[in-house]
Formats: C-alpha cells, sequence, structure tokens
DNA sequence: TTATTACTCAGTATAAATACTTATAAAGTC
DNA sequence: GACTTTATAAGTATTTATACTGAGTAATAA
C-alpha cells in the first residue's frame, strides 16, 4: 500500500485529487492539510511514501514547504501540483529537487501514472509542464542573444536606495538626511545615475527606472 | 434530474468537481468545458439547467462567458466557480448577474447546497464569498466618507497637457517651446498644479496625478 | 600587488524649479 | 453687467538640480 499525503488549500480541489487517487487501489491518503506548515508537521507524523504538494497555499507555499519535507527522515517523494505552467514556479520546483511536477490541467491517468513513476525513482514532470520546458530552453537562447547585444544596467545597492527616494519625491537635502550622509554625494550619486542611464533629469531617470524594471520589488 | 455543464480549465479539477456534483442523485454533468468559448457553445447546445464557470481559464474566461451564457435561449443558472476571493472578481460577477459565487475553498456540501439553492432561484455565494462581501461593504463605506470629505480635483485642459510633458522629463522651457508659450507661464501652470494638489515638487506631482488617475489615457 | 568598483565628499558654475506676488484678456456663468 | 475661471505673462528671491572636475578610502577582483 502506497501512502500518500495530500495538500492544497482548496477544499473542493483536495477532495476531488483524493477520490482520483484512491480509485486506484493500491493508493492510499494517509493525510491532507491545508498549508505548508500543516503538510510539514503532517509529513513528519505520518511517514507517508509521496507527498503530493499544491503550490499556492497560505502560511507556507508548496515552494516554501518543499525543500523542509524533502529533508523529513522518512525521506519522502514530493511531486509538486499546480494550477500554473509559470517557468519561475517550475524552475523553482527544479531547483528544490523535488520529484515531480503535475499541472492540474493533467488527467487522472497522468496522476496516477506520475505517482508510480515517481515511486519507481524516476522523475515525473506532466505534459504540459514538459512543453513548457522545452518553450523556456527556446526563448532562453533568445534572451542569451539579446543579452549579448544589450548588456542590461546594474544599478549598486546604494543607487537603489537613493533612486527609490528620488521616486518618493525626496529632495536630495532630504535624502542626505534619511541615509545619513552628505547632500553632496547625493547629488554624485544622482550624476552616476543619470550618466548609467542615459538620461538628462530625476523624472526622465524615474521613467527609465520603471521602464526597464530596475527595482525588484 | 438536474442537467449541469461544467466549465473549468484543469482537467483534474474538474474532473474532481463532476464527481462530488454526481455523489448527489439527482445531478448530472452533461458536459465539460475548458474554456469560455467552450462553454458558450455547450451552453446553447445542451441547454443546461446550470453552468458551473470557473473564472480563470483561457480564450474566453468565465468572467467574459457569463453574459452571453446568461443570454441564451434556455436561460440556464449560472454559478461562478473560483479559486480566487478577490473583491474585483466577485463584484464583477454580481454586476454580470450570475446567480451563485463559490469559492473553491468550500467543501462538497456547500458545492451541493449552493446548486440547490439557485434552481430554487435563490442567489448563492458561498461563505468565503460572504465574509469578503462583508469586508467591501465596510471599506466602500470608509471610501465613501473619504470622497466625501477631499472631493475631486479638476484639471484643466491646458493642466493636462502640461503635467503630460512634465511627466515624460520637459523642462519649463522645454513645455514652454512645445506649446508656443512664455516659460513663465509654464510655470504659473505648474505653481497652479502643485498647489492644487498639495505637493512640493514635479516628482511628487507625478505621483499623485498617477494614484489619483487624474489622466484618463 | 595592482586595478577596479563602490561610496564618500567638495568646489565652482549654471540651469531649473519653487515661492510669492501682481496683472491682463478671453470665455463662460449667474 | 458683475463674477468666476482659464490662460496668459512677469518681477523678485530662494532653493534645488545639473554639469564638470577632482579626490580619498575601503573592499574586491585580477
Amino acid at each position: 500500500m502506497l501512502k500518500i499525503l495530500l495538500a492544497d488549500d482548496h477544499h473542493l480541489v483536495r477532495s476531488g485529487i483524493k477520490i482520483f487517487l484512491e480509485s486506484e487501489e493500491e493508493f492510499e491518503v494517509i493525510g491532507e492539510a491545508k498549508n505548508g506548515n500543516e503538510a510539514i508537521t503532517k509529513a513528519k507524523e505520518l511517514k507517508p511514501d509521496v507527498v503530493l504538494l499544491d503550490i499556492s497555499m497560505p502560511d507556507k507555499n508548496g515552494l516554501e514547504a518543499a525543500p523542509e519535507i524533502l529533508n523529513t527522515p522518512s525521506s519522502p517523494k514530493v511531486i509538486m501540483l499546480s494550477m500554473y505552467l509559470d517557468e519561475q514556479y517550475i524552475n523553482s520546483c527544479m531547483e528544490a529537487g523535488v520529484h515531480g511536477y503535475i499541472h492540474k490541467g493533467a488527467d487522472k491517468d497522468e496522476l496516477i501514472n506520475g505517482v508510480k513513476k515517481v515511486m519507481e525513482g524516476i522523475s515525473f514532470y506532466s505534459k504540459d509542464v514538459r512543453d513548457v520546458m522545452v518553450n523556456n530552453y527556446i526563448t532562453s537562447l533568445k534572451k542569451k542573444k539579446q543579452q549579448l547585444a544589450q548588456p542590461k544596467i546594474n544599478l549598486t545597492k546604494r543607487e537603489l536606495e537613493i533612486v527609490k527616494l528620488i521616486m518618493k519625491g525626496y529632495t536630495s537635502n532630504q535624502i542626505a538626511e534619511e541615509l545619513f550622509i552628505s547632500n553632496r554625494t547625493v547629488d554624485t550619486h544622482r550624476a552616476n545615475l543619470m550618466q548609467k542611464l542615459d538620461v538628462k533629469n530625476s523624472i526622465e531617470l524615474i521613467n527609465k527606472v520603471t521602464e526597464e524594471r530596475l527595482l525588484q520589488e
């Protein structure tokens, strides 16, 4: 009997998937969790063979919970289960070292097949996910070419701090007070920023920073 | 027998909900759709009594599909089914005139109860949704008070022209050239704008204009 | 070790923006 | 006709911002 822990914050979804899993005779859902923390706790307690983890959950999401679950003594297999075919999510999951990623657009067979594959020690990514991975690969090649053509602008930590304050409408003097430095230093930073971004005044600076998304946020 | 059309782009989710619905003897899922357009077509063909519509779908989302489905000759009841408890989504649904809104965090009983209620002609919103609606109501009251306290600001055509150029990073001289007026006139407009919007410099001016959405665009 | 980068500060000069005031003509409102 | 708003313009003074130059220190990369 294969013991499964199922984590998803939406009751309807969780229960539906449970029914699918248990339609397979050798599968048994031994526990459910509705957030990441609960999943971590139950993974330790119940020692499941496989943990199915939804990504978007309150408290602690699937991506955050995955590493801890992977490190529990019973070392369960972890399969992410997600609404999204987002490149970043998929990448993050691969970095976290999970054993599979199944899109909720997959069908019952893919779900069950995925769990079985993972138990055999084979990584499993549902078809939709594989498509994204292929597209990713292609677009990443294109991006590399573009990056060679247009090297991206790097602002230093201090410059980012200053830009943020400029964007709030602070004057150089106010920024100087805020950061405990000379207003002349602030002016120097302004000048460096404007030179780096090839603009002539603070408003153009702000526009450029916004367009180029130089603030992470 | 109650005929149900179920639209959701995620196969696993759709099938799970189908099982729940059909656990009720008088319910029958007579069709499924994986996007908005398909839902519209099948609503016309199959003449269901109730359409369960997921909001986020490709091609045409649930919000877009809802009005068309409501207008089909057989006039089916429409219940939105959503991952999100987003205020805007809920508002949009109410404006569209759908008969219910069930959050996917609801449980099986709420789902079935909701469908029954709607068939009785009673609008149904799952508990989570009602909570959001109550919060909405409270915050909207607060907003109204604020709006009464702060009458909205009207900028003249000329002032709008000037603001747009300021936002492009033009100096007063450049604006003067562009509009064939004196730079002193531009300064006067700047001063008037800053007074009207109660700010101390151009950057704050831009921020305010953006926040208050004083440009139609 | 040397070279580079990031951060700091300053002098000098000019350009631009802001504060405060006054004023006139045109257009529309009551 | 009296009144208000809008758009125009300007005087005077002060504050900020920008341009250009130079330079010291600390951390880090080559």
